[in-house]
DNA sequence: CTTTGCACTTGCAAATTGCAAGCAAAATTA
DNA sequence: TAATTTTGCTTGCAATTTGCAAGTGCAAAG
């Protein structure tokens, strides 16, 4: 069940093993700037990611310290997931993302308004961002 | 043959539709930092990819505009792929993706000493290894 | 105490992956 | 000039992964 067959010492190899997939990321993305962060949130973005991919993804994006369970303050039955500090430093690359999908397609109004607020100082918006993740 | 299933609107995930797997962004890698620019380079790559995969993924990083091919000046029997400036432009996202794996995992010296010329100064690095891979 | 909501699990068909072998055109060697 | 090798793929097939639908078990609400 470990990542046993490691492909090569290459970072980005290693990175990819980890959420080089169509839907990780996604995961990720919700939890970064929608907030969203109960297994019902997730299966409710609009990919309409599978239940069953889902459940695989978060256990192995948990497995490999991006990601935590935790219970919900509201109750017992909800699972609350959020991102540890190995989560949260995927910041700066999903705004890379973010811009270079920018300047090859369009993007939704919500996300243009963030990458205005990033161009204006991209290291001050990572740690204001990264601070308001933490909490 | 088109994209025409697109998920959503969201800049990450029309961005993972194009290179959201284990081996894309490796060959996009190779292009950026090796300077391995032919089918044969590539699969000579640590990761071993297999041929009809590699030529697969070579196919729709074309047809999404991220690399071109063209007759390798030293032979016509030989295919010389190349990142266009949309590939190009996938440098920022590729460097962060290292300084994210640095900060976790274990890093080949060579790719240390390249991040170590990052962080002096990230956008001289960008500016001058774009204009190096424009050649 | 029954019904609903939430977080999954299970079963199965379809698609994708990975391995090995094959193939045609160009280049090299004899 | 003929035979061999190199290069860039394609093909066939088994194994793994995906995607869809239905089901399950526990907690909370009515």
């Amino acid at each position: 069940m470990t990542d046993s067959k490691k492909r090569s010492d290459c970072p980005i190899s290693c990175s990819l093993e980890i959420w080089g997939d169509k839907w990780s990321l996604l995961i990720v993305r919700d939890l970064m700037f929608a907030k969203q962060c109960t297994y019902g949130d997730f299966l409710k973005s609009d990919e309409k990611i599978a239940t069953n991919i889902l459940a695989s993804r978060l256990q192995t994006l948990e497995e490999n310290g991006i990601i935590t369970k935790s219970v919900h303050p509201d109750s017992k039955a909800k699972v609350l997931y959020k991102l540890t500090q190995k989560g949260i430093d995927l910041l700066p690359l999903m705004i890379e993302i973010n811009l270079w999908a920018e300047k090859y397609y369009d993007l939704p109004a919500d996300r243009k308004a963030m990458l205005k607020e990033v161009k204006k100082d991209k290291e001050k918006f990572i740690e204001t961002a990264t601070n308001d993740l933490k909490k």
